[in-house]
DNA sequence: TTGAAAGCGCTAACAA
DNA sequence: TTGTTAGCGCTTTCAA
């Protein structure tokens, strides 16, 4: 049986209130009671049961995080650094972290409400975000405090963090064109994700605006896996007039996409340019070394878990939409 | 302010031990009260508030689950695919997963502490066991249920899962003898940690039966990140007799000794051979794609979930401690 | 078939 | 400086 207040109050012959009270150290308890109590909660091995004082406290102090999964062979570089940052970000602000696994769906939003109403979390941290995402009105209605990674389409007021996508692929694209590639393919995610669109734009405006264009046969999609970056590269590789870059709207689908380029026996920043998005620790590592923009996924994940905090606590937020400039990382993928 | 049960025996003029009974469809309320109840339950909303349920019934419903994060780039699929495991099982049996991240070390048995005794737990899932690992020592002492991926060389007795790492080993040393192999270097992870002694005794004894060794130089240590596999196979390669063939404690550092090749301008799997371990969903669609010890870590996510969920419920189990056969999944990175 | 009342472990307003 | 009391929202025994 655990130690409640009520056992020290019994050893010490004082109230559950002076317990109470010496426990959290307020200065109307004499300091002789407050140390004796506080010595035998010790002694005794006395923990606060969270759930009691959560529920007499109305709060929680718990974040939810819904994890997108997407079947059984799930497996993503971005989420364990994004996990890593909220949940240290979390563990630091004496914030608990409740993880659903949930692929986007019907069931999707049951779960986000559930855990809301059944007052199990104080808020939410959304991620992903789609164009128009019934997270973010669901949430919105509910009253929820939350903070998303990334944007919607809908003209909806609400806190995030985003990275410029449209400029990160601007960087890129240019650094293809100077380089000389004028037949340059992308291997887009699905629409859906705000964060495809918007990499989508960047990659079009700047070939437009350097007179090409992304011809429709160098737009092919993958679901962000590294098993269809090698599918559609290999597409691609296929067309009569292949590409002589290809971008991937991810790393993930980048590394698939050079092996594609190495199963034909070409030599990837030598036959052909391949590039990614997010620099996840694994681009540094490749062979060769993966040219792409770099998403500060720890620190967004970090960012995104303070402002939630300080909604949570009322407290002022300099800024509620924050858009982080990108910042390119030049490696071997795509040549000299 | 949410809808409790108070408010709907007010509106329905019945007790809220009538509402509470109604609500669980016990049978001691008329059909036409209950439906009634019901009825206006839902129709003001009503969601039960789980923090009081939970104090009242002395359960949490709540799997707790420490990500042994190491540092802020930390990107591992194994986690993920864990994860996915774990959050889909629980889910399914109604229970939350509570997810903390803390490195190993002093403030990791603080956390397990602190979640067991302030009763925001049923159960834990440990992972990736060490050989003297205190926190299933904790774990006993406190009698928290709980159920490990790993063993643990103390000779304790308790619930785990895990894999025969040492036959997989054997499987993978067997294949390239078989192919002519006689230089086989090893890139172990870290010894504190239960399943790198058993690989590595795979290894040993593997080579030992077959008149060969493990020499010291061509047994080196990595971190289990892609970036260490690189170093330390550059060191192997820069041997004045370097290996033909190079076997990676797990994937990760795999992938990083066939970048360490490739950086030479060797290719993979004709001027040497690189084999991994977990057979992650990279290790298809690398190149070249990688021969590796199949592990079902989502399955294996999913059993010790489920174990972990009858330890709780009190059910009986039919094995506690289960080590699985492992499966060679042969590949091009070893060549024909 | 229903309701009153106690209690899960805690905090806090109020009184002494 | 301390204790009494009410109450957070719920379940459950007991009595009606």
């Amino acid at each position: 049986m655990p130690v409640t207040i009520k056992d020290i109050a019994k050893r010490t012959g004082k109230s559950i209130t002076t317990v109470s009270r010496a426990l959290h150290g307020y200065d109307d308890v004499s300091p002789e009671t407050r140390e004796m109590i506080v010595r035998t909660a010790e002694e005794m091995g006395y923990t606060p049961n969270l759930l009691a004082q959560r529920l007499q406290k109305q709060r929680t102090d718990t974040l939810g995080f819904i994890l997108p999964t997407f079947g059984p062979r799930f497996s993503d570089p971005f989420f364990s650094e994004f996990l890593a940052g909220i949940g240290n970000t979390a563990g630091e602000y004496g914030y608990d972290l409740l993880v659903s696994t949930q692929p986007p769906g019907e069931k999707e939003l049951e779960i986000y409400r559930k855990k809301v109403m059944g007052r199990q979390v104080d808020g939410f941290i959304v991620v992903r975000t789609r164009c128009h995402d019934p997270r973010i009105q669901l949430l919105r209605e509910m009253g929820t405090p939350f903070v998303a990674f990334g944007r919607t389409e809908d003209d909806l007021d609400y806190p995030f963090v985003d990275e410029d996508g449209a400029a990160g692929m601007s960087m890129l694209v240019e650094h293809l064109l100077k380089l000389g590639h004028r037949r340059i393919a992308y291997i887009s995610p699905p629409l859906e994700y705000t964060f495809a669109r918007d990499r989508l734009r960047g990659v079009q405006e700047t070939l437009t605006a350097a007179g090409l264009a992304l011809p429709e046969d160098y737009l092919v999609f993958g679901d962000l896996t590294q098993r269809s970056g090698l599918a559609e590269a290999a597409r691609l590789l296929n067309l009569p007039e292949p590409p002589t870059a290809i971008i991937a709207g991810n790393d993930l689908m980048a590394f698939g996409a050079m092996s594609a380029v190495q199963q034909r026996g070409m030599q990837v920043g030598r036959d052909i340019a391949v590039a990614g998005f997010d620099d996840t620790p694994m681009a540094e590592t490749a062979h060769p070394p993966l040219t792409t923009v770099h998403q500060p996924i720890y620190k967004i994940g970090r960012m995104i878990t303070e402002m939630l905090i300080k909604i949570i606590q009322g407290e002022p937020l300099e800024s509620t939409q924050i858009i982080l400039k990108p910042q390119l990382i030049v490696r071997q993928s795509c040549g000299e």
